[in-house]
DNA sequence: GTCTATATAATGATAGAC
DNA sequence: GTCTATCATTATATAGAC
C-alpha cells in the first residue's frame, strides 16, 4: 500500500517546515495541529512518543534526503567540480535560495534532547566528509580538503542565519556563488 | 549609586546566557528564575515587560558590548591586518573558543518577535560593514569587502553551529584561525 | 484513523505581605 | 526588592466515541 506511505511522508515534510521555522520549543503541538491539518489525538496516533519522536523521524527523513541527493552524487561518478556545483544547486533549491531556513540551526540551540543530537552530529559529519572526498579526489591534500569542506558546510549554515537575520535573501545566493571556488580555488594560506 | 547599576549589569549577563543557550522559546522563567537566583516576582519587579523585555534588554546589551568591542575598535587607529586578528581574538574570546553558542543563532529560529528582529539585524549589519571597512582600508574593493565580510560573518555563525552540533570545538579554532587570511587574502575568484 | 472532550502539568504573569 | 501564593492560559498528552 504505497498511499499509506505517502501519507506519512507527507506529514513529515509538514513537520519538518514546522520544526525548521519554530525550532523544537517553538513547535507548539496546537501549531503541529494546524498545519498539520491533523486532531493532536491524531498525531499522536501517528507518533505515540509525542514531539520528541516527530522530531526523531523529521531528522532521520533529513538524513535520508541528504544522503540521496548530496552524500550518494558526490561520492558518484562526474568531474569533482561539477559534483561541487550541483551540490550548491541542490543546496540552493533545499533551503530556496535563503528564505528557508536550516533545520539544524533551528533545533541545535536546545541543551537537553541528546536524541538527536547524535543524528544531527552524523548528519554533519557525513556532509563534511563526503565534500572532502571530493576535495581530495580533485587532488587537495587530504587534510586541507577536510579543512575546507568544514568552512563550507559551515558558511553555508551561517549564510542561513545571516540572510534570515538581515532578511537580505540575496546575500545567501552570493554566498553560495562563491563555494565551488572556496572549495576547488588553490589557496595560498599566508598573509601578505 | 554604582552598585546597583552593576546589579542589572549582572542580571543581564545571566540572561544573556540562558537565552544563547536555549533560545528565547526555551528559556523558561523557571530556568530564569532558578539561574538568575531570582524569584519571578522579583523578575517581573527589574522586568515589567516580562520575557520579551528581558530578550530585548539582553540584545541592547549585547550590541552596546558588540560596539565597544568589535565596531569601534575596527573603525579606530591601528593596521588593517592587526585590526582583523583582534577582532578574531575578541571573538574567540567571546564564544570561548566555539563552547558557547551564538546569541543570534538561538534567538533568530522564532518566526514571531518582530521587535527583536530590527535589533538583530543592525547588530549583524554593523559589524558586516565595520568589517568590510577595514578591507577598503586595506585596499580592496568596497564591493568585494562587502562580500568578504558577509562571508566571515556567516562563517563565524556557521562556525558555532557546526560546532555546536558536532561537539567538535576543535573546529572552531581551525576555521577562526583561516579568518583573517580569508579576509585580506588576493582571491582569483575563478575556477581552474 | 479521526474526532471531541478532558486530564495534568507547566507556562507566563500578578497580588499582596514583608 | 524580595518573597509565597496564586491566577489564567497554554502546554503535552490521553480516553473513549465514532
Amino acid at each position: 500500500m504505497p498511499a499509506k506511505i505517502l501519507k506519512r511522508e507527507e506529514i513529515l515534510l509538514r513537520l519538518f517546515a514546522i520544526f525548521r521555522r519554530s525550532g523544537f520549543d517553538g513547535a507548539t503541538l496546537s501549531k503541529i495541529s494546524e498545519e498539520t491539518g491533523l486532531g493532536k489525538a491524531s498525531l499522536y496516533h501517528h507518533f505515540p512518543g509525542g514531539k520528541v519522536q516527530m522530531a526523531e523521524e523529521v531528522l532521520r527523513f533529513v538524513e535520508n534526503w541528504n544522503d540521496l541527493h548530496l552524500i550518494v552524487p558526490l561520492g558518484g561518478k562526474g568531474r569533482p567540480k561539477q559534483k561541487i556545483k550541483n551540490m550548491v544547486a541542490t543546496i540552493n533549491d533545499m533551503y530556496e535560495g535563503g528564505k528557508s531556513g536550516c533545520l539544524i540551526g533551528a533545533m541545535v540551540p536546545e541543551d537537553s534532547f541528546i536524541e538527536y543530537k547524535d543524528q544531527i552530529k552524523r548528519i554533519l559529519i557525513k556532509w563534511i566528509e563526503a565534500i572532502a572526498g571530493v576535495l581530495v579526489e580533485y587532488g587537495v591534500e587530504p587534510k586541507e580538503s577536510l579543512l575546507r569542506a568544514e568552512e563550507a558546510v559551515a558558511k553555508i549554515q551561517g549564510a542561513l542565519i545571516v540572510t534570515k537575520a538581515t532578511g537580505q535573501r540575496a546575500l545567501f545566493g552570493r554566498l553560495m556563488k562563491n563555494l565551488p571556488a572556496d572549495l576547488l580555488e588553490q589557496r595560498s594560506g599566508v598573509l601578505r
